[in-house]
DNA sequence: CATTATCTTTTTTTT
DNA sequence: AAAGATAATG
């Protein structure tokens, strides 16, 4: 039974709110998942609404499986059957649906963005284009772009040349997709809209069952999704959704903000909830990411408060380089826990790119701290694990292109762009696809009529690799299981030979392929279908294991959003890096470069750390970085420095300086005076309150704190920094 | 014609 | 520093 005491009267104001359009503003902190999980338990409970009526859609598959435990617990099985998901999975599993009035079968395949870049690749140099004058990259954003602001090639406007070849990319590139019998991940979202517009029957059915719908994160969606919305809730218009501006981090994909101001002019009759209340972090740290966040416009002002108390200050390293940085985090983070007032889980590190978290893998892994990487080195991108998912995309829609031209040669056999060329060519003077043809090949030899249409050389390797598909497809339906067609891939292609060399990569490798496995058994009774939606689908980020031990968590700002850790440790705070260097040009996204350092600092519930380097190794060599601008926005007042002193202040004054340190002298009276001189003197006897006593062998002031040494009769010889220690000395005996 | 060696270019964030 | 494209080689 929900119980709705223990909200607050925003909250239950929220949760009971009557039928109709409730926006809900929640700043971090304030409860929001809590109140849309209450809401949905509330309005199957207290409203007798059937679950199957029900739709709730989060960003990310971790939310959605957030939501979906929290309802179970305050539910149970009462909580089965509501829609729950991300846009693109919802989207997903209405288009295999309703495959019937679209123009693929409902076995098509989801094409991640490797596969689209080599897609629009492909387009490209079908039409002859310069790759140098039409990067991949950048038309395929622009594509995109279009497709999430519902532009089909047909209505893409042109303006300039430039826009005219762009037109006839997305053309092409939409083509193959189709021959392909494949959808991209913005097309889930635009056809699904697509076929709720232009199929009234369809639409009112769903929007006739779909009597309440639920949005997390309204401020990441784009028009598409705006616009879906608005079809499902056509009929009930029962539109729940909840969001904060303030942590709108995903423009470049389309994300729009004002799609909070849009849903107010849409619906005026809709109730607004502000969220206030923060239960997650000190005075302070609200405080500061507040004064970082105020300098962005065209926002509605929150005004957070905490009743946690004021908390500590903000501490700001500046290492001399970037190798410095990860040790320092590292350093801090293994005294805090030697300090026994924190483990390793309460810590997270957050970076703005990717390639950031090499170094601090190498240090974590050096000190022997146990820590969890979201994304990155991502694993469904690792070559070995792409091949064979490749394989089977292709067992199952032998049309797919782009999985066809990746494992062809796999393990090497003997086919090269000529063959490759020469295979397209044919298929389509035959009116097949080119996984058609080879299938033909595989299974008549040279009884095919087109096997005398390749050279001696090309025709051995390519019925070769026909016949192994037109055997897997067989197998298949003959009923062999997903893990069995798995092993017999593998068999077939000898691809532990190919994979594991021997050496610590290679075996590595070969891991990586056995998790794989490991993960296509779990999906045995769904079968192909459902284990290929579940990889295109399930981002990296969802990857890591939800409770991995004691370890300290290593992930991008992104992916930090909806997260918190006592100890928050942002790092790389230079300019060029947060803010990056791509967005000082367009004061719209300098806003959101704001933003996600709001966000990374808003994941703190105690501490946070704000971290840069002097000298940065970007690419090539070392360059010099100059502090990041947002560090300006913090008032003196918030922050604590550790480490060395900045550089203008070598020459301050000698008065300047006076007042500097009395004003920055921290509240913990140990690490002032620290500052000073050493507080621990060699043959102290001292006690931790975890190591019990032991005797000091020296003490010395070393970035701007006293490291000391201690000889513990427990465990021996430890270094430890006199601040966060806990060192209590002893009256000499 | 496929594979290998050398040179060039390139860095955001993710469903 | 790493990936991708181009040139040389077998």
């Amino acid at each position: 039974m929900i119980n709705l005491d223990h909200l607050n009267a925003q909250q239950r104001a929220a949760v009971t709110a009557p039928l109709g359009q409730v926006l809900v503003l929640a700043g971090p902190g304030s409860g929001k998942t809590r109140v849309l999980t209450q809401r949905i338990a509330f309005l199957i409970e207290a409203m007798g609404v059937r679950p199957h009526n029900i739709l709730a859609v989060t960003f990310t598959n971790k939310a959605a499986r957030e939501m979906q435990h929290r309802l179970q617990s305050l539910l149970g099985d009462a909580a089965e059957g509501v829609w729950l998901g991300t846009f693109h999975a919802n989207c997903a599993r209405i288009l295999r649906r309703e495959a019937q009035y679209l123009s693929f079968d409902n076995n098509f395949v989801i094409m991640d963005s490797d596969d689209q870049q080599a897609l629009v690749k492909r387009a490209i140099r079908e039409l002859n284009l310069d790759e140098k004058l039409y990067r991949p990259t950048s038309i395929h954003a622009a594509i995109s772009t279009a497709k999430n602001n519902l532009i089909t090639p047909a209505d893409f406007p042109t303006q300039s040349y430039r826009d005219e070849i762009t037109k006839r990319i997305y053309e092409r590139y939409q083509s193959l997709l189709r021959d392909s019998n494949a959808v991209d991940f913005d097309d889930l979202l635009l056809e699904t809209v697509r076929l709720l517009v232009d199929n009234p029957q369809v639409r009112e059915r769903y929007a006739r069952r779909f009597e309440h719908i639920l949005v997390d994160e309204f401020q990441d969606t784009n028009l598409v999704q705006y616009e879906l919305l608005k079809l499902l809730a056509s009929i009930h218009g029962n539109l729940f959704v909840v969001g904060d501006e303030d942590q709108s981090i995903y423009r470049w994909r389309g994300a729009d903000y004002r799609n909070v101001l849009r849903f107010e002019e849409d619906y005026p009759a809709c109730q607004k909830i502000l969220l206030e209340q923060n239960y997650r972090s000190t005075q302070t740290v609200l405080d500061a990411a507040r004064a970082v966040i105020d300098r962005n416009k065209h926002r509605t002002r929150k005004h957070l408060f905490s009743e946690r108390g004021s908390g500590e200050r903000l501490v700001l390293y500046e290492a001399v380089d970037e190798h410095a940085e990860a040790a320092f985090v590292v350093d801090t983070i293994q005294q805090w826990i030697n300090s026994g007032k924190a483990r390793g889980s309460d810590f997270a590190v957050m970076y703005r790119t990717n390639a950031q978290s090499r170094l601090l893998e190498e240090a974590f892994l050096r000190a022997g701290l146990p820590y969890r990487l979201v994304g990155a080195l991502r694993f469904y991108g690792r070559r070995e694990v792409k091949d064979l998912i490749c394989f089977l995309r292709l067992v199952h829609n032998p049309d797919d292109e782009v999985s066809l031209a990746r494992v062809i040669n796999v393990p090497p056999r003997g086919v090269g762009e000529k063959t490759m060329v020469a295979l397209q060519l044919t298929a389509r003077q035959a009116n097949m696809t080119a996984g058609q043809l080879l299938i033909e090949l595989g299974e008549k030899g040279e009884q095919s009529p087109h096997w005398g249409r390749f050279s001696g050389r090309s025709i051995l390797p390519l019925t070769d690799f026909g016949s192994l598909l037109a055997g897997w497809r067989r197998a298949v339906a003959d009923g062999l299981s997903l893990p069995g067609l798995f092993d017999r891939i593998l068999l077939d292609t000898a691809y532990q030979e190919y994979i594991d060399d021997g050496s610590n990569e290679g075996k590595e490798r070969w891991d990586n392929v056995q998790e794989l496995r490991r993960l296509a058994y779990e999906f045995r009774e769904g079968g192909l279908t459902a284990f290929l939606e579940n990889l295109a689908l399930v981002s990296d980020q969802d990857t890591l294991p939800e409770e991995a031990g004691n370890a300290a968590t290593l992930l991008t700002l992104h992916a930090a959003k909806g997260l918190e850790f006592r100890f928050v440790f942002i790092i790389g705070l230079d300019e060029g890096l947060l803010p990056h260097a791509r967005s000082k040009d367009d004061p719209e996204e300098m806003a959101e470069e704001r933003r996600l350092l709001y966000v990374g600092i808003t994941r703190a519930k105690d501490r946070v750390y704000l971290v840069r380097a002097h000298q940065r190794s970007q690419y090539g060599g070392p360059e010099i970085q100059e502090p990041s601008r947002f560090l300006e926005d913090l008032p003196e007042s918030l922050i604590q420095r550790q480490g060395q002193r900045r550089q203008r202040e070598r020459w301050e004054s000698p008065e300047s300086r006076a007042l500097r340190t009395r004003l920055f002298t921290p509240s913990h009276q140990q690490t002032s005076a620290a500052l000073v001189e050493p507080r621990f003197h060699p043959t102290d006897r001292v006690r931790h309150p975890v190591w019990g006593e032991g005797i000091v062998m020296e003490s010395r002031i070393q970035d701007g704190d006293e490291t000391v040494d201690v000889f513990f009769e427990s465990v021996g010889f430890k270094r430890l920094v006199a601040s966060l220690a806990n060192l209590e000395i002893l009256p000499k005996s």
